[in-house]
DNA sequence: ACCTGAACACCGTTCAAGT
DNA sequence: ACCTGAACACCGTTCAAGT
């Protein structure tokens, strides 16, 4: 378990919202837990978070590794702040009157931020994180997008879980593509493929597979016209299919909850 | 990236598949990879994945450290490897002729997958983890559940993605609740954050503060009668929340597509 | 109060050597 | 061909010491 304050809040939480006294006596070389996520960020941003360790950030910053455990009671938390720090959303956002405008609005908000920040997607999220500055940000204006829709609180809970899961896999699924696109296989490894990949083990996949289409970085099938397709580049077909899907479910619950009232 | 094999297939896909030549001569002690991947899944299941060290993999097999890159390029692959034998569903599946029922089977199955070994969702899924055999058996299975259905095959995968997305974020909620589930926030915790949200900032989320309903291990609040409410348990509402609303979106779509058509 | 230096117990991975 | 031993370049974190 993380640690925890005497309040029984973690400690990131406690920092984030400021509510760490912080005696300030004595001479201060100016470090600061701002000053060391921002620095951690900074690493991440250029070179993944893998590249995040005590020593590189406390070495951008000029001090010794060791330093940073006055400010931060460990990598847990620094990661944690790390997470909060870059999910931060536009200061006035103005949300359509639409609802379903506004939750398009709202997704692609939390998209923008994942995207600019990727190794966002690899901070485990776990259940303190909803208490932190801006992950409560986000809650307050997913709430804020579906004020007028006669659902419950925890059916709403639910959209914002759902849809903002959704934005993350298909940034995930972006990112994929673009960094671990040079995979690509060989006529000779489609061919391995198929072999293994039968007819008869998987008959719905095998087509797929005879054609090339179903292998990520394979050369596309000789086929008469229309070969010159992005295979899967359009995550962005995918993204909207997927919200739109929860959006038009969402649409008939409450037509349906509008009717029996 | 990732090292792959000359035809251009990740050494991973290749030797999940059996198409790797092992020579076989010589003394072998009788290691393998299959032996070393059923190793560190069983101090996964046991531990957790941060377990997993190359070390304690070859100690529990009695082996040195440095046996186990004989058969296994790298720490990367192990992952990969257990990430696809984890993942593996029950041989025969009798899947309902009616897809919608069809579907709630499937996301049942991969769930029940993910339950068991829930370091699962902690490996990354890259875009080559398609082409490991379990990943296309999920993929097959996922296509037979909709093989009535009227849509592209681009659609379908879509909502392979979604459906197994909004999966594998209920399990993830349902372990973090669980093992995380001993945060206790007191009394004076929810006060301070009731201080930093405030009604201003966050004009939905704070009711929901002050209430202490939005706080995780806080005591509930002593309201008239039905107090004693598990607060989040239901991730199984959640769940079945999520799907029905994504098979209602589709049975919308399919409405529109068959009247068009 | 703030920062440093030395040390500890780990990691994954390499290389040359044994049988 | 298969496994070992020693070594390397890292990790995060501790503790006692300096100013």
């Amino acid at each position: 378990m993380a640690d925890t304050t005497e309040t029984g809040l973690p400690r990131a939480v406690a920092v984030a919202w400021g509510m760490q006294e912080t005696p300030q006596r004595g001479p201060s070389r100016g470090l600061s837990h701002e000053r060391i996520v921002a620095a951690a960020m900074e690493i991440a941003d250029a070179d993944g978070l893998s590249a995040v360790t005590m020593q590189a950030v406390a070495k951008s910053l000029g001090f010794t590794t060791m330093s940073l455990y006055r400010y931060v009671s460990g990598k847990d938390e620094l990661l944690r702040l790390m997470g909060d720090a870059g999910a931060q959303l536009p200061e006035k956002v103005r949300l359509s009157p639409d609802w379903r405008q506004a939750l398009r609005q709202w997704a692609s908000l939390l998209r923008e931020a994942w995207r600019t920040h990727s190794w966002l997607l690899e901070i485990p999220r776990g259940q303190a994180s909803v208490l932190m500055p801006n992950s409560v940000r986000i809650a307050d204006l997913g709430l804020a997008a579906m004020v007028s829709l006669p659902l419950s609180r925890d059916e709403k809970i639910g959209i914002i879980l759902v849809v903002s899961q959704h934005v993350a896999s298909m940034v995930e699924l972006e990112l994929s593509l673009a960094d671990e696109g040079e995979l690509r296989v060989s006529e000779e490894g489609v061919d391995q493929l198929r072999e293994v990949i039968t007819e008869k083990r998987f008959p719905h996949v095998a087509p797929l597979v005879q054609t090339g289409e179903y292998v990520p970085g394979a050369a596309p099938p000789p086929g008469p016209g229309d070969a010159a397709e992005a295979p899967a580049e359009d995550v962005e077909a995918e993204y909207d299919f997927g919200l739109d899907l929860l959006i038009a479910g969402l649409e008939i619950r409450i037509q349906a909850a509008s009717s029996t009232s």
